[in-house]
DNA sequence: CGGGATCCCTTAGGATACTG
DNA sequence: CAGTATCCTAAGGGATCCCG
């Protein structure tokens, strides 16, 4: 038996034989957001070691988690049908994830992929159903995300564009999006800063966009 | 920073930084099924060297996932609240991996907790409102299973007991749960022995047992 | 006998430099 | 830009031993 098996014959163990060593679902995650070139991917995941990248691609690939696509004279990784299956595995994790984070550090670092992610995952379809569909710009450290919501749908791109209420906010938005804070309170403490729109529309956002702490 | 950290911060990396580590949700799967002592985890998880499963349950400990209990001049380990909460993350990735199951191996064992958390993942609740209650004993390989389906509810203990069906099966009842045989050529295959009861019953097990592959 | 701790060795992973 | 190559550390594997 190769040495990195668990030795049962189970669903979890055999899923964690496929993605479950270091960084591999990091990758899948980012790779959820969209298909990656191998440099975009190192961007996004700044400590992983250039060699463990390039093994983990490897390895993803042979396990049908994902593909490698010729592009327009370089390549790009995007994941396959059944790799993008693990979405509800990343959200999961992410909702699990979300309760243990405390203050940020220094050193840790926001991308756009994993923030594309995380609202993903506080995503409450059933409220967003009920409400106007709206369009946000969310400058969130170095992310500048387009979100759209309209009905049960959610797109986010990584782009500027035009919305209905325009923010920036750090690392503390998670405040808000627990429930912590309300959104006059995030705006009175200056956690969330409104550049252009109603103040009232932080609240919706925040209807929207919500995880239990 | 220490160096297990992924200096990220985001959900995902939080949660892989406390579950993360090899063996870690194997250990949360089986406490899943209900509060064990070292020596029960260690015959759950056979190739799992003792040092890592003490070293585990010391992380997850300080982790908050789970909890030293002091119980009859021995010791029990139990998921915390929060640690219980990783039954989704464990649910989909059984779901998810069990499409990746291949033919078993000789050296592939099968744990009855394992087992158990299988049928949890397979458990279709809404189709199992529409039918009566029915109480299956399920001889899995070394493990004895009662299964009580009552409505939505589902319950499985680790031991004989009164059943409307009796049966036998091998790993090839994976083939059964995903659909690739119906119960009447499960049973004509031999992967399904019935030792009492309607072969009726072994449809409605599979109706309510069900994973896609 | 259950519940670990210790030892030694192998291998994966981290840091950094280098190449097609 | 897209990876390899190298060197080194630390984690995991396996067996054994210990202690209440």
């Amino acid at each position: 038996m190769a040495a990195r098996e668990y030795g049962q014959y189970c669903g979890v163990t055999r899923a964690l034989e496929l993605v479950g060593e270091r960084w591999a679902l990091l990758i899948v995650r980012d790779l959820l957001v969209g298909p990656r070139r191998y440099g975009e991917l190192a961007t996004g995941l700044p400590r992983i070691p250039s060699n463990i990248l390039a093994a983990r691609l490897k390895e993803l690939q042979a396990a049908g988690v994902l593909r490698r696509v010729p592009h327009s004279r370089t390549v790009v990784y995007e994941l396959t049908p059944y790799g993008r299956e693990l979405e509800p595995v990343v959200l999961a994790l992410g909702a699990w994830g979300f309760k243990a984070m405390g203050e940020p550090r220094a050193e840790q670092v926001i991308t756009p992929d994993s923030m594309t992610m995380a609202l993903r995952t506080a995503f409450r379809s059933e409220v967003a159903s009920a409400l106007p569909p709206t369009a946000y710009m969310a400058h969130l450290g170095p992310a500048a995300l387009h979100v759209r919501v309209d009905g049960a749908a959610l797109t986010v791109a990584r782009r500027e564009a035009r919305a209905d209420l325009v923010f920036s906010a750090g690392p503390d938005i998670r405040r808000l999006v627990s429930g912590e804070l309300s959104a006059d309170r995030a705006i009175a403490a200056g956690v969330v800063q409104v550049l252009r729109g109603s103040d009232d529309l932080v609240g919706r956002f925040a209807d929207t966009f919500h995880l239990a702490a």
